[in-house]
DNA sequence: AAAAAAATGTAGCTGTGGCTACAAATTAAA
DNA sequence: TTTAATTTGTAGCCACAGCTACATTTTTTT
């Protein structure tokens, strides 16, 4: 367990519980780990949740799939990285998306009573924990309005260029690579593959953007952004 | 401002508070209220949000509006409702949506702060108010999920389909209100009015529901569920 | 009650993007 | 390498939804 100290030192719930003793912490939680093979499932849409979830390695994906097969991906998580924290906060805890592991994984449980109730010890990090689930729990609102401004977009190209510009400011840089391949870029942005190839084609021939597999460059910046006016 | 405990009392942020001197609670969480006139903004995306509000009469509409002038209804508050606390649990606070109200309004505002922090005092409710929060936010990612589930179908029908049966099964009726107008279910919905309109007619043409200015009827439920598959 | 304004419904035209089908290229397996 | 499988790109067709324009109804104002 102890080679996975870093990874939960870089974890938002435990930020600001430096001076920290993990043992203990994990042992007064109640945490659990777990692996999982790719592929594997971590639990369905539906599903009642009562753990928040922290990947100590490996990848796993947050998707929803409706009933006509058509399957859309809200995010990868990856190593440091929790999930199911929004769940466990409602009332019903129903979880409303899959999780499916798509790299080998590890994944730390943490039981969501554990967090939110004092343990009755003089635990002092407590207060810190509830503190950072606020944050976090903020942020993934604030992530979701990202997520549902990329949707409102009316256009194939609008979308694209938000996409794109989005990537670029992260990365810092007008040229980056993309983890997604184009089908699930494709499924991202809610759109179908072969449109958004034809754009992505058109974008190059104007001279807005380059790219060859998963390599994009931003060539014209202020036209790409023009394209969200 | 006594006239307004009843709506406190029904706040989600108060639950589990029941023997509350509201006198003691608002002073020692440095209270405001504001009243606002209809249409008037509250704020806009991109300001930045110290305080979470919470509607003591009458509606705030929640929105997104980008620059090409398109608006999209995120949601609207009635009473004893909440708003910005998502943003303000965020690292900047810098708010992703526009608030304006839409029938004279009061709101009554409080400082982000004195509901994490203890007040020094020994006020017992600080801890409940901070569990509440959490709920609150759990709550407001579900309804974001929602959205999102919404945006991501693909066709007219589907979407009114869902629309119409998320209603439905709110009020636990197959005959009911809705507090949207046409252009503001559009919005809604992320589509043209007219498309809407055109849809809804056929439907009713076909027999899968019956309306009437604001009231629905869903006629043959089966049906109209087989839509979203 | 009359007039004005707002909300809703309808029709026709058009463009975008989804779909099928296939070609080309890249990656993995034999 | 050869073969198979997967990913990516291209083309043509067509349906769906957006838009403009206008008719009709409902609500508000005078």
């Amino acid at each position: 367990m102890e080679k996975h100290y870093p990874v939960l030192r870089k974890c938002v719930l435990f930020r600001n519980i430096e001076d920290m003793n993990y043992e203990h912490l994990l042992q007064c939680l109640g945490t659990q780990v777990r692996k999982y093979k790719e592929e594997e499932y971590v639990f369905f849409a539906g599903d009642v949740i009562n753990h928040i979830g922290i990947v100590l390695s490996g990848v796993v994906e947050i998707m929803k799939e409706n009933l006509a097969g058509n399957k859309h991906i809200l995010a990868f998580i990856e190593p440091s990285g929790m999930f199911a924290e929004g769940i466990v906060c409602t009332a019903k805890r129903i979880s409303p998306v899959t999780v499916q592991v798509k790299e080998d994984a590890e994944i730390l449980f943490i039981p969501y009573e554990r967090i939110i109730m004092s343990c009755g010890n003089v635990c002092g990090f407590h207060i810190s924990l509830i503190q950072n689930m606020m944050i976090i729990l903020g942020e993934k609102n604030f992530n979701l309005n990202r997520k549902l401004e990329l949707l409102t977009l009316k256009g194939m190209r609008e979308k694209i260029a938000s996409f794109l510009i989005n990537e670029s400011l992260e990365r810092k840089s007008n040229t980056f690579h993309i983890i997604l391949n184009r089908t699930q870029m494709a499924d991202y942005l809610n759109v179908s593959r072969t449109s958004m190839c034809r754009e992505l084609a058109r974008m190059k021939e104007e001279g807005l953007i380059d790219y060859y597999g998963h390599s994009f460059k931003i060539l014209d910046m202020d036209e790409l952004a023009q394209c969200l006016e």
